[in-house]
DNA sequence: AGTGAAAGTGATATACG
DNA sequence: CGTATATCACTTTCACT
């Protein structure tokens, strides 16, 4: 699919506030609401724009610690780690990654009590590394177009 | 700020879908969309709600890869780099962390050229470590009332 | 692929339980 | 803190370009 200039401006705009209206996101770029209404549908059939969410702050809603968590899965763990992961409602995020580790996870914790008892879930899957998030220095930041 | 059932029903609502309406809202949780509308403002004002996004493919806007990139900064190097990481546009989300490592970014690349030339970037800052993230295993899931 | 207009639906402000 | 109503805005469809 070919992202125009019209088409970035909508992303940006999308990105920025998901919320925002056609009709706003129209203003901004110059178009009527139909036409960016038939953009973003196609954006959405592409598989370019892949959903919109809520940020919602952990601390406000009873999580008081978040964390990367990195596990290098024991001989065929692996696999059944990345089914089991998806069960978690802890893990905010999971990659899969390339080295000696397999896998990292952006998880979301009560307090000190509950992240033990989340490390030892884990403990027979593989080896894992803690390592505690201080501050969320940038913030989902958009994406923009990459320079040719 | 008090989150009682409709409200985490309403946020699971916009965490699945930030676009959804307020009267579609109102339709799951059992209220009118002037109700919902109030909430979601209320939610807003307490900073629970923090914003709302779109989640885009790096990859179908013509980024190959992603990367975590974690690095140790040299003495004294770590503050400059809290500001310098918020102009980098290949950096999606920046964490300052726990530990040896004092920083760790997630990051959207072009090709691997790119991933050479952004690392060089960093190299007076600190010592980095590269981890190429093969897949995206659990995606931004919905943060959910923490267990009592 | 975008515009303009009509009809349906949603948002918002106000009055009232 | 919620509903009900009215007004205004937005979305969607469609004929036209």
């Amino acid at each position: 699919m070919t992202i125009d200039d019209f088409n970035w401006k909508i992303l940006k705009c999308l990105q920025q506030n998901a919320r925002m209206s056609n009709a706003e996101i129209g203003r901004r770029v110059g178009m009527t609401s139909p036409a960016v209404s038939e953009r973003i549908k196609k954006l959405e059939d592409a598989e370019v724009i892949q959903g919109y969410t809520t940020f919602i702050s952990p601390l406000e809603v009873g999580y008081q610690l978040k964390a990367l968590i990195t596990l290098r899965a024991f001989m065929g763990m692996l696999k059944p780690f990345l089914e089991k992961v998806k069960t978690y409602d802890e893990v905010v995020n999971c990659y899969r990654i390339t080295g000696n580790e397999n896998i990292v996870m952006e998880v979301v914790l009560k307090n000190q009590k509950h992240l033990e008892i989340f490390i030892d879930q884990l403990i027979s899957y593989g080896e894992t590394k803690t390592q505690i998030i201080l501050s969320h220095v940038v913030k989902y930041s958009e994406v923009k177009p990459p320079t040719k």
